[in-house]
Formats: C-alpha cells, structure tokens, sequence
RNA sequence: GGAGGGGUACCGAAGUGGCCAAACGGGGCGGUCUGUAAAAUCGCUGGCUCUGCCUUCGAUGGUUCGAAUCCAUCCCCCUCCA
C-alpha cells in the first residue's frame, strides 16, 4: 500500500504519539483493497477516534485462522484508540446471508444466535480484548424499523442493482432460486452501518458489494461515506480453496501450538507469503523478503515456512510456547525421535500378542485394521520392522514402538 | 395439484439375478523417498478365532438354489410443469 509523504498530524493515545501516516500502516497491513484511501487519511487526520465496525457470522462453530485476519485488524483499530466495534448479525442471521453460496444459507432461531454467538466471543479472547471492544448486536435497530421501516429501506435498492452482486446473477441466470429476503441482506447490513454512524467498515473482499450499499445508504443519510478496508481470503492448508471448517482445511484457534504448528507446515510451498502476510499478519516489507527469497530460490522454503508457523503460534500462545512447538517438531518429524511423553501400554493387561496390543492401544481400530498396519511393515522396533502378526511382545518390556511415521508407545510390564 | 428422477461403503459415483466385500475418483492410513504432516510413487482402506467364516448396498416383507440387482409396502431426497 502506497500512501502520499507523512503528514505530521498526530493522534494521541493511550501516552503515544502516532502520526497518521504510521496509523494507516498499521491499518491497511495486509488489505487487498481499502476505499478509498484519501478518505480514511482525512478521517484519521480530524484526530478524533474512529468507529469501526466488524460483522461477523458467529455461527461458524469453530474459529478459523481466516476468521482470525479481520478479527487482527479490527484488534489494530482498538489499539490505536479508536472506537471498534464487533457487530453481531443477530438479526441477519434469521435471514440467512447468501454470500459466497450458490443457496440460501439457513435460518436461525435466537437461541441458536446466541448461544453460537458466545462461543464465537469466547474464542477470539485470544487475539482482542474483550474488555475493550464494543459488542453490539443488530437487532437493536433494525427490530425498531417495522415492517414500513423496512419497506423504505428497499425502496432504495433496485433489483437490477441488486442482481449485479454476482452469487445473486448466478443463481439468476442458471433459474435458481433467489428468496426475496435474501435481497434485502445488503440493505440490512447496509443499515448497520447507518446505524453506527461508521467511519469505516471491515470486510472481506467477498463482501465487496455489501460494503458498497453500506456507503450509499450513508450518502443518502446525510452521513458521510465508510472507509471500506477489505481483506484477501486466506487459502486453506490444501492451498487450493479457501480455509473453512466444511473443507477441513483449516487451523482452529483452539489448536494446540503443537497442532497448529504442523498444520501450517503442510501448507504447499507456494502459499507461504500469503501466510506470512495474513496468519502470521507480518508488516509488507517481511512479506515482499519472503517472497523475493523464494523466487529466487535462497535458502530452503521449509525454514521460511518453520519462521512463518513459528511467528503464527507465538501470536496465540506466546514465543516461548512457539519454539518449544517448533522444537517438538523437528524431534518428532526430522529426527522420528519418540517423545518424552509417549503413551504407555501394558503388556501385562491382556493378550500380549503384537495385533490385540496395538488394538488395545488405540493404534488400530479392529483387529483387521491392526493387521494391516502389522503386514505394512508400519510397526517397529528402532530399525527393526515387525511383521509378524502373532509376535510375542512380552519380552520386550521398557522398549518403544514406532508406528506408522509419528506414533509412539511405550510397553511396559 | 400434475409428470418424472433418485437413495450403494467416510464422501462422490459405477454396478440392474450368481464371476460383488461391491469398479473408479476423492479422503484416510501405511511403505519408499524427502526439505515437512509438501511433491512423487507403491500398497491398504467392513468385521472376525483370517488360505476360511460372518455382516453390508434407505426400511420392512416377499420371489428365487442364489438378490445391491426382481416384486410389494413404507420412509426420505431432488427436478420439471402449475
């Protein structure tokens, strides 16, 4: 992001002094789009907090690394001082946003709202403060606005300017179902920001549209337009579609360092600066280094991945539980070394036989899967596989098997 | 309201009387290799007292020496027309 030379307007907050140059920095970091620039600097430069508001699905069950990248900027405007904003679609959610589907999403009851909306809260504590940000929930204004109110507010829409969103065109033009209400979505969200009175608006840029009728139904408030600050869609650990719960493709905030860690080392080659801009939410000049490090082929891309998933975890769990993670790692996956806390299972218990004990174990789920892995030369003893399916383990008493590439236990008595 | 299409293993999808524990693809697991839980490549992927036996193809009941495949009833999805 480029900016015009610093303009030494200067914002003060919290004991310091942070010019609204370094301010848009700090802001931007990371965006895709921001609209428009201009207008977040005049914004910035009046020197008075700015209200910033963030709409969230909260009814996505488990929070996401990609959730995470709005949730970090929204978390950079209530550091800086300014007025942010959690805004809760309550009462969206009874109708169901279209986004990014090809179909009408379901609707919910309040109980369903509210109950997924605390376990939304509870699980970005991580990354803001609670104490500090605003959670407001929609249906505060939009439930005064009636069914007239409602009315005028779709009074300034039309449904040609509506059917340029593209899911809407799509389901048109291919004669699928397109639901009234569901047309009106942008204007509620729209009206949110009305609302609000919202300064600026945080978003994907999947949301590009919605953001837009925000700005317009402000203008035709009187109010002067939302700065939209849209951020990329963070691709998932396949590297192909982006992250979501539904593909499976994702990293969890309530991953474990370790956990996350190893996921974010499965991440294809390729997609590493995306991470080191978006989930590591590293400034762009880290970024473009990355980048340039790889196209040129310095050093070994899996180091810069380990810094990358490194800087991530620390973010969530601190710097010293990252490297202990990335430690973990490296013993584990690099040198196949057991770990200190491998399981243990007793021979003693039961049948002592290689097949029932990994059964017993947990390993295997049947007997027939526990063969298998036995036939596959997947369990070992240091360097020594066994294969044999009726091996007597009783002998073997303090030692540790290996199964498969990361599977501990240790046998004892 | 009318007409039609479909429900198969974790998912998608073949199979329409025996050669079917059920093709193929995805996912998962494992071997090799490696820079990693990447890529590539090979193998496995219902259960069991495992060279054999038992259970499975929406549900139930039939026909048959024999059924995922035929018949009956029921349950559930979808499309088109109105």
């Amino acid at each position: 992001m480029r900016h015009a030379p610093a303009v030494f307007s200067r914002a003060r907050r919290e004991g310091d002094i942070i010019d609204v140059s370094e301010q848009i920095v700090r802001l931007t970091r990371g965006a895709a789009e921001v609209i428009e620039p201009l207008e977040l600097r005049q914004k910035l430069l009046r020197g008075r907090p700015l209200t910033v508001k963030l709409g969230v699905d909260t009814t996505a069950p488990v929070i996401t690394l990609g959730h995470a990248v709005a949730i970090r900027r929204l978390a950079a405007f209530q550091e800086l001082g300014h007025r942010a904003i959690f805004l809760i679609g309550d009462e969206t959610a009874r109708v169901g946003d279209p986004t990014g589907r090809n179909e009408a999403r379901p609707q919910l009851n309040d109980e369903q709202i509210e109950e997924s909306a605390a376990g939304f809260l509870a699980q970005i504590g991580a990354i803001v403060d609670l104490e500090k940000i605003e959670v407001r929930r929609n249906s505060e204004w939009l439930r005064q606005l009636g069914f007239s109110g409602a009315l005028q507010l779709a009074s300034r829409y039309t449904v040609a300017r509506m059917l340029e969103r593209e899911d809407f065109n799509k389901r048109f033009r291919e004669n699928r179902p397109i639901h009234i209400h569901e047309l009106l979505y942008p204007l509620m969200q729209g009206y949110d920001s009305v609302a609000l009175r919202a300064d600026v608006e945080l978003g994907a840029t999947e949301q590009k549209f919605n953001l837009l009728v925000g700005r317009q139904l402000q203008r035709e408030d009187g109010q002067e337009p939302q700065v939209l600050i849209m951020h990329p869609i963070l691709t998932g650990l396949d590297g192909e579609q982006k992250m979501s719960k539904s593909v499976g493709n994702y990293v969890a905030l309530s991953d474990s360092p370790d956990e996350m860690f190893g996921k974010l080392m499965s991440i294809p080659d390729r997609t590493i600066p995306e991470y080191v801009q978006l989930a590591a939410d590293r400034p762009e000049d880290e970024v473009a280094a990355v980048r340039n490090a790889l196209t040129q082929g310095q050093g070994n891309p899996r180091d810069l991945k380990a810094k990358m998933a490194e800087q991530t975890v620390a973010l969530y769990y601190g710097a010293a539980a990252a490297q202990s993670a990335r430690d973990r790692f490296d013993a584990m996956f690099r040198e196949h070394a057991a770990p200190d806390d491998a399981p243990e299972i007793s021979i003693g218990d039961g049948d002592p036989r290689i097949v029932p004990l990994l059964v017993r174990a947990g390993l295997a789920q049947s007997t027939s899967a526990a063969r298998r892995l036995v036939a596959d030369g997947a369990v070992r003893l240091g360097e020594e596989k066994l294969t044999d399916p009726g091996r007597d383990l009783s002998d073997l008493a303090g030692s540790t098997l290996r199964v498969g590439k990361h599977r501990f236990i240790k046998l004892v008595r």
